[in-house]
DNA sequence: CTGAAAGCGCTTACAG
DNA sequence: CTGAAAGCGCTTACAG
């Protein structure tokens, strides 16, 4: 590790009396699919300048390379906020497995903003990355479209993008909300409500059919009602919703995501709402500090390591192989019940 | 933004009819210290070459560039787990200040590993990032010395190393401790202990110190007792801790981490403890669904927008003055008391 | 006011 | 088995 003087092919081809040629031969000595080494050096002369380069602590310069390969292995990959814990957790198993596999990522949140997000794919297609992992917000079709088919390989995860033919990596949003309903239905809950986003988000869209499924299913729907909260006034707006349910007739509530539940469970506690006693809870993912919440209920988990590892094989797999047959993957979720504390 | 057949300096000098040099200078005409620009282009030429620049939405090559320039505009940042929601919310402050002045930002994750930290590194200046952003994980005092003396400039947050002469941002851990230690006193607890890491983290350090430093003003030192867990197996350990506290003779707990409070509420919880009644809660730091949590409690909270941009701005200037003098910033924390369901 | 030239550090097709 | 040469796309000191 040196920045300051670094050493170049050029210093080990004159200390070792090649040519540079030679050394980038030497030290990149690539095996070829038929098990044979694409440039042949004589093991001597490769050898002797491995030692040289070890001794100086020889690191190519990555950008020289890049600039010439015309690749920079390195991914961008574009979140609404990594901030969130469920993408933050994303983004950590997306480092790990990037540098298993000596690729570099770079993040971007975009807020639910299309045009935040046209910003930073321009920022990352400047920058040289090989392909780009997003998660999309709405409104951004269009522009997903054109960058897929004009501009470098895209894998959509999380959020799925009508017509737009990339690769994916979806969780099978409707069966994690039928889980969830039946869940409550099993503790005998009835009269089940949901509460969501309105918008046109892909997963948000699935997570009710799949509640409006099972509830029919289940011959429980004509209690059905789906309550829905403007995205960018979250937390206020979620306060109002919950007052507006009456919980003399409403057996459990389903969230359709984290942050829904964590403004709404606190309105229900301000309220005085006898949680997990006479009303259920279930909701999409949870935070870590969902421990601390001291009542049984029922969550609805993304495993979000594979959901990471299965991401990004498929960008590295576009960009080695452009021509392969598109995948969508769709990964289950699974359920955890917490009723630690009515043990 | 386009990838493909990206448009090059060199097709634009030869649409214009003039050289590479002059549209690079028409490009970037740099506005110099004396109001004046640097290389004198005509206005009509300028103008020209600008347009044929917008007609093919030229974007230059910053692998290019930066090859050329030795400098990449990046930085690198080593955290201990970015999906820890400190550090999530520091590296989204982090993207934004980064992105409002062309940087870009390299993450990388230590799990509190030395040796890891030494790769991430490693990586980044083979990257050729400019600068570090670190928060040391112990064991790394002497590597830390040795990239900041001769590889790349450094700054550090949220945790300090000794004789290391680099720029830094930190919190006034010692202070946020003792506000909550006096908050707890305020409750009329008299009987206070904390729950810590063992290890030599310098702000776990300070906030010990921080914690016995007020007990011991408001004579309430004769109770003070420090419980330490084992930073890797945390959970667990913090369990059995708390099993031996005897909450007969405790009035207060202080949690020098967000995820120890996590653990030990959790813990204090399954044994049926009167939290926020008979005995009190302190914490530093608090996720989002801390809210969740129906009791009241005190939390330190970090301004974790200004520890970014301060650590940010100090980076940035130490690459663009390396012989500035160097900083050491101290921000205050704040003391947040949530006892919203005891209304 | 403008241009030719050198060079950042690497890789690779080509020639011997 | 090895090397000279071209070139990735840019910037900048220099010369006119």
């Amino acid at each position: 590790m040196s920045k300051k003087s670094a050493i170049t092919l050029q210093d080990i081809a004159k200390e070792a009396g090649v040519s540079r040629a030679l050394v980038s031969f030497a030290l990149n000595n690539a095996v070829q699919a038929d098990g044979r080494k694409k440039y042949n050096v004589s093991e001597e002369t490769e050898e002797r300048i491995k030692e040289i380069a070890a001794k100086y602590n020889y690191r190519p310069n990555i950008l020289a390379r890049s600039l010439r390969v015309k690749r920079t292995s390195s991914i961008g990959v574009i979140l609404p906020d990594i901030s969130n814990p469920f993408f933050s957790t994303f983004a950590r198993f997306i480092e790990d497995r990037a540098a298993s596999r000596s690729y570099s990522a770079f993040f971007a949140s975009t807020d639910e903003s299309a045009a935040r997000m046209e910003k930073a794919i321009e920022n990352f297609v400047d920058k040289g990355i090989d392909g780009l992992i997003v998660a999309p917000c709405s409104g951004s079709e269009d522009l997903l479209r054109k960058v897929a088919n004009n501009v470098i390989p895209v894998v959509l995860f999380d959020r799925d993008v009508e017509d737009c033919n990339v690769d994916k990596v979806l969780l099978d949003n409707s069966m994690g909300a039928q889980m969830a309903v039946r869940s409550l239905y099993g503790e005998g809950r009835r009269r089940i409500v949901m509460v969501s986003y309105s918008g046109r988000l892909s997963n948000i869209m699935d997570r009710e059919a799949g509640y409006l499924r099972a509830s029919a299913k289940l011959h429980i729907d004509e209690n059905s009602y789906i309550y829905r909260a403007d995205y960018n006034t979250c937390a206020d707006d979620v306060g109002e919703i919950m007052r507006r349910i009456d919980f003399n007739c409403t057996d459990a509530v389903f969230f359709a995501t984290n942050s829904l539940a964590v403004s709404g469970i606190r309105e229900m506690l301000k309220m005085g709402v006898d949680i997990s006693g006479k009303v259920g809870v279930a909701t999409y993912d949870r935070g870590d500090s969902f421990d601390l919440f001291p009542y049984g209920f029922t969550s609805v988990v993304q495993p979000l390591d594979e959901f990471a590892s299965r991401t990004f094989d498929l960008i590295v797999r576009r960009i080695e192989e452009p021509q392969a047959a598109m995948s969508k993957i769709i990964v289950s979720p699974e359920l955890v019940k917490s009723d630690y504390y009515n043990d």
